[in-house]
RNA sequence: GUGAUUGUAGCUCAGUUGGUUAGAGCGCCAGGUUGUGGCCCUGGAGGUCGGGGGUUCGAGUCCCCUCAUUCACCCCA
């Protein structure tokens, strides 16, 4: 064990599971191009204000959990990216994408960074994929974002997810309800845990999702952000609800949930998977229509969008046991030689085997022939090419079938033909 | 940031009331006769017992500190 370790929070992805990132990024594309979403890819760091403006500067992520640093005294500070879609917006914005067609659909498979304390499907580096839909917010933009969303869990097999959805209404009546809440809680002061005593002041409706006790006793009888949703908010809503009715996604809704970031107005949801322990949201979103005035736009720009875990969706599939059948392919061919001095001669079948389209590999350590064999067999190659003087002096080599162990003698042009087929 | 947990070979773990050269399984490497794998057999390499200090004739085993891990709170993906 060397001293040298993966910083906290951070892990490495070896081969064998590198394989199965690759399943669910494959998964994630193909569904993405399924409905029109293109891939976006942006800088890990932005200006630390992005983030302050665009998250709001009461949240945690803001107030304790960013890396940020200034890359020399007199520059302006600079933040690892901790979500995503305040970047999408701001690359939005700086391209003027929104003068070249009224919709645009985006998505990203991307690294984040939060300086929060590790724990099961926790981490201070972390990945997210994610869409964004900016130019509309119309229930069948809400609809069509988590459409895409549970549509990559329907296509990977995950069961027993659930979909909580709310709406949080517009601005106007976010804040008679943020007042009504404020009205309510007053009284309770002295009976509320240190944190939901601080949002009293900045953010009472962080209070509901509290998972403190008592608090939550006291939050039972708390008005309803339900009450204080316009009916024309409210009609908005149903319609969104309606169309996940007719594409058969279950939800759940939920007067209670209310979602961290400050941008977020109208419908939010989120997903939960019982098998990811505490932190059991594999993903969340919902619409943030104010979020590119916030960030300078002149004009409104509708938009809504939802991230998902990576690390938590791998969990979740891993637990439910859909990857049985992923594994790294090995080598059509693992070329074993009978005497370290054609090294030259096996290194150069090996590349016309390449050159044909064949993967081919062969003992770069001098090992014995036991030994390679071995070697073959470990990697799951497919057959075995033995070189050996006789061999070479007459130009046929022992093509043998490593999973029927039968053998046959074929000259290089032959086995090109025979294994160049598949 | 708070609380708890664990820390012995690459991995999973044993290690007896503190007592001679710290063990197993798996993995790895090499062999099992003359140019050929998977099973099996034999052998081998590999450990500052997380680190530091203390108690003791003697500590992997007890005490303190420290670092790291994991889980939970908080919050979120």
């Amino acid at each position: 064990m060397t001293h040298y370790r993966a910083v906290k929070g951070t892990r490495d992805i070896f081969p064998e599971e590198v394989v199965i990132w690759q399943y669910l990024e494959g998964v994630v594309r193909r569904v993405a191009s399924l409905y029109g979403f293109h891939e976006i890819r942006t800088p890990v760091f932005e200006y630390t204000d992005l983030f302050q403006r665009s998250i709001g500067a009461t949240t945690d992520i803001v107030g304790k959990e960013m890396f940020t640093f200034q890359p020399d005294p007199r520059s302006r500070s600079i933040t690892l990216r901790p979500e995503m879609t305040a970047g999408v917006m701001r690359a939005f914005l700086q391209k003027g994408m929104a003068s070249s067609a009224p919709v645009h659909k985006l998505f990203y498979i991307s690294d984040l960074f939060r300086k929060e304390r590790p724990q099961a499907g926790r981490q201070r580096q972390f990945c997210q994929f994610g869409a964004e839909l900016i130019g509309a917010s119309s229930p069948p933009a809400v609809a069509e974002v988590i459409s895409y969303m549970m549509h990559v869990f329907r296509d990977l097999g995950l069961k027993g997810l659930k979909l909580r959805i709310n709406t949080l209404g517009d601005l106007e009546d976010r804040h008679r309800y943020r007042e009504a809440l404020k009205a309510y809680f007053s009284p309770y002061r002295d009976e509320l845990d240190e944190p939901s005593r601080e949002r009293l002041e900045k953010n009472p409706l962080r209070i509901l999702d509290s998972k403190h006790p008592r608090v939550r006793e006291i939050v039972a009888g708390a008005p309803l952000l339900t009450e204080y949703v316009r009916p024309e908010a409210r009609a908005e809503f149903e319609r969104v609800l309606g169309y996940l009715d007719e594409r058969s996604i279950d939800f759940v809704e939920d007067p209670l949930l209310v979602r961290g970031l400050d941008y977020y107005c109208h419908t939010a949801f989120e997903v939960q998977c019982d098998e990811l322990g505490a932190q059991d949201a594999l993903g969340g979103g919902g619409r943030y229509d104010g979020l590119a005035r916030e960030l300078g736009s002149r004009q409104d720009l509708p938009a809504v969008g939802f991230a998902v875990g990576m690390e938590r969706l791998l969990m979740a599939v891993e637990k439910q046991g859909l990857l049985s059948s992923l594994t790294a392919l090995g080598p059509e061919v693992y070329v074993v030689l009978q005497d370290a001095a054609l090294v030259d001669h096996a290194l150069g079948l090996c590349g016309r085997l390449r050159d044909a389209g064949i993967t081919a590999e062969m003992d770069l350590a001098g090992r014995s022939m036991k030994a390679q064999m071995r070697e073959a067999n470990k990697t799951g190659a497919r057959h075995a090419l033995f070189v050996g003087s006789e061999e070479v002096q007459k130009g046929v080599y022992g093509l043998k079938n490593l999973s029927s162990s039968s053998q046959e003698s074929l000259d290089l042009e032959a086995i090109l033909r025979q294994l160049g087929n598949h």
